[in-house]
RNA sequence: GCUCCCUUCGUCUAUCGGUUAGGACGCGAGAUUUUCAUUCUUGAAAGAGGGGUUCGACUCCCCUAGGGAGCGCCA
């Protein structure tokens, strides 16, 4: 089988010889940062974590806020895990995110030939050598060192060894011949300067005996070779930094600069897992927020400029800089991501949030949402939610397509009209969606607990008489109807609340739902009527 | 165990030695209201502990405690 040399087609052609840069508008890129070009090298794990985001996120707002370029580098040589399902899922991520990136996504195992040639130049300037120690060797060495309370590093016999003596028929692997004395120094944007002394840093593999190049020698042979002037990634690979440092001093190139941003935990400060209730960003998608409410969640974690909080794309370009973003970890916090969403949902227009409604029902399975096991502990998630609701008012509905389907069947124009009241009671997506399931509820509807609380039969007494006065109601708009309900309310002396909860509860099932008058409107005369009749009967 | 990093309201953060330590989310109270929300007003809420340096420390230095990352022929 042939392997691709990319991941995907694009309109530039490989990114190792575009020279051209990006189209970015000029009322928001700075003045030109010698070039900058960054990249984001996830590897192919199955989904785009939601730190890796904020990591693609990082480095995009620099590449686009500096005029340079967002490079992408999948970083698969591990050839166990990878396969292409869990590429596209990442790219998906990005592509959802409204990431744009430069180029091709590189495949990184496509380069091995050349990062197998660096390693024989590099054995040849006498920077790495060969080492025939076996793996249990090894073992058994840093077992011994971590007995003695000494640091687990390995010092290879082979370094100074001559390969004549060699044992026979064992493939060796290369090792970098790191400095031994001194300390390797990361000039770090945002960790600062950090030192490490060369002796707690060991050879490490650049080449394994099979022959292919490991992480640490693909990373700085294609940072090298895609022109990278930034590198910005996560703490995890601090200590890895100065061992590449070493390589690039190896072969006289030019370090980058780097940018070590902080981790993100879930709630309760532990690294986040599957039962924080969400580690991809499709499951985002699947809840119901919005790229734009995510990234600037996202940029706020870690990065701040002043008091702002709510801030534009082209505020986020003019502003973000690798300097400003601290050092210590923070923690996921949802309620705040909700509230954020929120506002976001309140400025998009309605129509637009249809089509996304649309979009993320394309999406979604409610049976396996309904299984999704999170711990207890974890916030609700909205797109469990409506699965829920689904089954309890629309148990013929059993996906998100099928839901989306039946919603165009009673029509865009009624959950359009809708929308006003509904975007402003919604945190997401997703519960935009559940407040609109009135809509589509099977009937006669099933109560839930409180609305059947509602109806007693004063209750019913109140809904007769409505229906009598709405069948002849002229105008079948909120507003007329509210008048009219107002006027029966002041006639009998009964609060309003009297009859409008019970006709809430008629009419979506619920003891909580959008104005009764505009989902009345909504609903139209007959359906209305017919909803009322069925309680009242 | 070794190396490196971190520590301001519950959470995200502001503060470039001098502030009544500010904002946001969340929480409490109130107003608006047909439910729920939205919106508005308002309240409580923080410099881990201990030493220095300084006229003055959240801010600089040291120690302690707590937390995190790394220590692979994984990435």
């Amino acid at each position: 089988m042939r392997q691709a040399a990319c991941y995907e087609q694009r309109r530039h052609s490989s990114i190792l010889n575009t020279t051209e840069g990006p189209m970015t508008e000029a009322s928001t890129t700075r003045a030109p940062k010698s070039d900058v070009v960054v990249r984001f090298a996830p590897s192919p794990t199955g989904y785009l974590h939601i730190g890796g985001a904020r990591t693609a996120l990082f480095n995009w707002l620099y590449a686009r806020g500096h005029g340079g370029k967002f490079l992408l580098r999948i970083e698969d040589t591990d050839r166990e895990r990878n396969n292409d399902d869990a590429v596209a899922a990442i790219l998906d991520g990005l592509r959802w995110l409204e990431l744009d990136w430069d180029g091709d996504a590189v495949s990184q195992f496509a380069r091995a030939d050349r990062h197998r040639e660096i390693a024989n130049d590099m054995l040849a300037r006498g920077a790495a050598y060969h080492c025939y120690c076996s793996p249990a060797e090894i073992e058994a060495a840093r077992d011994l060192a971590k007995a003695e309370g000494r640091p687990q590093i390995f010092l290879s016999p082979w370094r100074d060894r001559d390969r004549s003596e060699a044992p026979a028929g064992v493939k060796p692997t290369v090792r970098l011949k790191a400095p031994r004395d001194g300390e390797t120094r990361v000039a770090d944007h945002v960790q600062g300067d950090v030192t490490f002394p060369n002796k707690d840093l060991d050879d490490l593999i650049i080449l394994r005996s099979d022959g292919n190049p490991t992480y640490n020698l693909a990373v700085v042979v294609d940072d090298h070779d895609m022109g990278v002037t930034h590198v910005i990634r996560g703490v995890d690979h601090l200590t890895n930094t100065a061992r590449q440092t070493q390589i690039y001093q190896a072969m006289a190139w030019t370090v980058p600069a780097f940018a070590h941003v902080p981790l993100i935990h879930g709630a309760d400060g532990a690294k986040l897992s599957k039962r924080h209730g969400a580690q991809g960003v499709e499951d985002y998608r699947s809840m119901g927020y919005l790229p734009i409410a995510l990234r600037n969640y996202l940029v706020r974690l870690g990065w701040s400029h002043g008091d702002d909080e709510i801030m534009s794309n082209d505020q986020l370009l003019q502003w973000f800089d690798i300097d400003d973003i601290n050092k210590s970890a923070s923690r996921f916090d949802f309620k705040k991501l909700d509230d954020l969403n929120g506002h976001y949902i309140r400025l998009t227009n309605d129509a637009e949030l249809v089509t996304r409604i649309g979009d993320m029902l394309a999406h979604l399975n409610f049976a396996e949402l309904r299984a999704l096991a999170v711990d207890a502990k974890a916030p609700a998630r909205a797109d469990v939610a409506l699965a829920n609701e689904v089954a309890n008012l629309a148990p013929g509905l059993r996906d998100g397509p099928a839901l989306k389907a039946r919603l165009a069947d009673v029509g865009d124009d009624k959950l359009l009209a809708a929308m006003p009241a509904l975007k402003e009671r919604a945190k997401t997506l997703a519960e935009l969606v559940t407040g609109a399931l009135f809509l589509v509820a099977e009937t006669p509807l099933r109560l839930d607990d409180k609305a059947a609380k509602l109806i007693d039969d004063e209750a019913k007494a109140t809904l007769d008489a409505i229906a009598v006065r709405f069948e002849t109601v002229a105008e079948w708009t909120a507003a007329a109807l509210e008048t009219d309900v107002r006027t029966y309310a002041e006639q009998t002396g009964a609060k309003l609340g009297k009859v409008a909860q019970p006709l809430r509860a008629a009419l979506t099932g619920r003891a909580v739902s959008p104005p009764v008058f505009t989902v009345l409107e909504v609903l139209g005369r007959a359906e209305s009527l017919k909803r009322i009749g069925d309680i009242t009967r």
